[in-house]
DNA sequence: GAGTGGTCTAGACCACTGT
DNA sequence: CAGTGGTCTAGACCACTCC
């Protein structure tokens, strides 16, 4: 015979999760009902109400089941994701160009909104910091070059919630021509970092996203207002000038259960 | 005075997950390094050892801790994450035409791959299914229309640990002029989907990439062989032809600690 | 107030790693 | 073998929700 590579029984808390996970792909506890509670699943199965919970509370975290408190927790309803395309690479492109009065609010923040984009506490926060190890590579730059790090974060005032986030890079040698660039109360600049590089004379190329996923840490699911079981999706993005210099780098994270990021990719006609 | 919003202390295994953190970031335990057992953290924070362990279990989940049973839990050294290029989808149609020299072993798995890639075990599954609900919604036909839906799924042997997984589907109706594209016992198809619906006169205009994440069941923990903390990067591709229809639809996972998607967007000149 | 889930403890027992 | 983490229990106590 073969060594039989583990016959073993899974842990209860294990089993627990995967019959209710099984219950919940069936159909026969629909979204938005409550589950069990805990002493009718440690009955049930003969075991103590933690090991019930720590059934529950492995869903959770596995992004199936909301709830909390008092309350009897729920199988989750799942968001509609609004789709960030980067169709609007292009969209801000062309607004560099366009009179103010077009470009007025275009801002990171208001991009990635898609809803109630109006009322959105903002705050930009600017400091100059020096280039260093993995930022200097990619700028192609020396160790210790200056530049503007720029950090957003929109917050919905209603909630405290945090609604977007990204921190992004600019080497000072590139902007020093416009004074403005580096004053924060400027922002939400009219028009976009695109429109802010014009000014200096810069023109965008091209754009690269490279899209990652990590969990959040205690503090971003604080400062998100994030459910359990949330992946953040993590997005780099290179601008880079038609004299094929990389001139911005910027990072921003997006929560999983509402953000959805589309790409394009056009081929060539035979 | 204003009511104060919650000045409660945190939970102690809160508490002692965030003090590790901070340790961690600011190097004092650096990657690869072992944590306090839980005997020294629970004493030093006079707690139980089981809050000792929710605490590095916290880290854990959120991705910063590896480790287990009988040895001790280590930082997490970040692997190195294998890029995706969406430039693989010109290079593809691009092989289409070419000799069969060249397009040889050009299947999804080895492209994901990007190491190991020769000795892996490949499977393909090919069912008909109708199209419903959102899928046909997708290929814009009725609901029930036959598709072919084939599933992929390559396994690294030596380990047993999925190494790559798809699935995709085709409306009948765009394929039977080729009644090899219905026999899944032609995979790996030497060049990829594109010369599969080249053989039967389509040519892809252009492909959609969106890319959402979610947390991994217990089911694709163990099927990846995945650490806890790591979220699967979703990705749903459609595939659309010059006359405008969408003619492939496909979903694959790929484990975020590995992989990182690359879009790029070019610009249009001024 | 009754019922729910959340935190925490003390301790038993098991599985795994090292020496 | 001793030491580690993983599972599980029974029960105390707290915080929250709903009636």
């Amino acid at each position: 015979m073969e060594p039989q590579p583990t016959p073993v029984r899974p842990s209860i808390h294990i089993q627990i999760a995967d019959d209710l996970r099984i219950r919940i792909a069936r159909g026969d506890i629909p979204p938005g009902t409550p589950l069990p509670t805990l002493h009718e699943l440690s009955t049930q199965w003969r075991c103590s109400t933690n090991s019930a919970r720590s059934a529950v509370e492995l869903l959770k975290r596995q992004g199936l089941i909301t709830g909390g408190r008092g309350k009897a927790p729920v199988v989750r309803i799942p968001k509609r994701r609004i789709i960030r395309d980067s169709g609007r690479h292009q969209i801000e492109k062309d607004l560099v160009r366009a009179p103010a009065s077009e470009r007025s609010t275009i801002g990171e923040a208001e991009m990635n909104s898609g809803v109630s984009l109006a009322k959105l506490k903002f705050g930009a926060t600017y400091t100059k910091v020096p280039l260093d190890g993995e930022l200097a590579d990619i700028f192609d730059v020396d160790s210790g070059t200056p530049a503007l790090r720029r950090v957003y974060e929109s917050v919905d005032p209603s909630t405290g919630n945090r609604h977007s986030w990204s921190i992004s890079y600019i080497p000072e040698a590139y902007i020093e021509g416009n004074p403005k660039l580096l004053d924060s109360t400027n922002e939400p600049w009219p028009g976009g970092t695109q429109h802010q590089l014009y000014t200096v004379g810069i023109e965008i190329d091209r754009i690269i996203d490279e899209v990652t996923a990590v969990m959040p840490t205690t503090v971003d699911l604080e400062a998100w207002g994030l459910d359990d079981g949330v992946p953040l999706l993590r997005v780099r993005r290179l601008s880079i000038d038609t004299a094929n210099r990389v001139v911005e780098v910027s990072d921003a994270d997006y929560p999983a259960d509402r953000i959805e990021m589309r790409f394009t990719t056009p081929l060539r006609k035979w």
